[in-house]
DNA sequence: GGCGACGTACTACCGTGGTAGTTGATCGAG
DNA sequence: CTCGATCAACTACCACGGTAGTACGTCGCC
């Protein structure tokens, strides 16, 4: 397999996310689902969804004279490569590390907390192998 | 003030942990100093640390014929300006789902699910001002 | 005093993200 | 058939991270 940590700019990100939403999308479909924050000239999307191309995260076909794109890669799969990179490059992989920084930057209000306690109480509790 | 979200790169981000870690290190002693896998040529890491200047992320004094260098920026800024970037990027700024995110993948031994739980239980109540 | 080691400055390149103009093919309208 | 709109293709830049060679000044040693 070998995902090898897809470090996608912040345009590129943007398309990808207009390319998870939908099936498939011509460059116009691109432009118009574009938020204004990144509202690009045509070219630029089209030169872009190129290079994006090359390096495989997405791919074309023919429908007529116009190019219909389609994500290659999955959004969690960016996430997690993305989550990860960032574990590994500040908390040396150590995520735990990562959730203490968030909470000691106060990054939460009480009711966010709780969510989180809730999320932790279902993970740990029940029938998984791992974990004594 | 104006953080400005400081994306260093990899070597980058390298020799700032190298900073951090001294008070003030000339290029040789970053160059010693550097992890194996970011051991790269005097001059490289030499012509880095100008650009970085350049940027305000470090700054010199000489001494002597040798320049000595030391952080501009400090380590908790970064990681900061680094985890809010992400989680605006991924998350829409949403820590919480973050969290959520690195437990659904699985990031935890039952071992750093205790540990991240009291964290959760320090955050809400007072007591202890700051420890360590 | 000359010479080599050291150290910064300068220069040069590559890859990639980003930005967009220009070109050329093609398709539909008149 | 011709004209204008629409697209992809090609080209050209810029900035920046990364990488390192070369040039040049200086310091200490023989």
């Amino acid at each position: 397999m070998a995902k090898k940590t897809h470090h996608l700019g912040d345009l590129q990100y943007a398309i990808m996310r207009v390319l998870w939403a939908t099936p498939e999308a011509t460059v116009a479909d691109v432009c118009q689902t574009l938020p204004k924050e990144h509202q690009r000239a045509p070219t630029t999307i089209a030169t872009m969804l190129t290079k994006m191309e090359r390096k495989g995260v997405v791919a074309h076909r023919a429908d007529g004279r116009v190019f219909v794109y389609r994500a290659k890669i999955r959004e969690a799969d960016v996430h997690r490569s993305m989550v990860t990179d960032l574990t590994e490059r500040l908390f040396e992989g150590d995520a735990a590390a990562l959730v203490s920084h968030l909470l000691t930057e106060g990054e939460f209000d009480s009711d966010e907390l709780s969510r989180i306690r809730a999320l932790i109480d279902r993970q740990g509790k029940p029938e998984r192998g791992h974990g004594r």
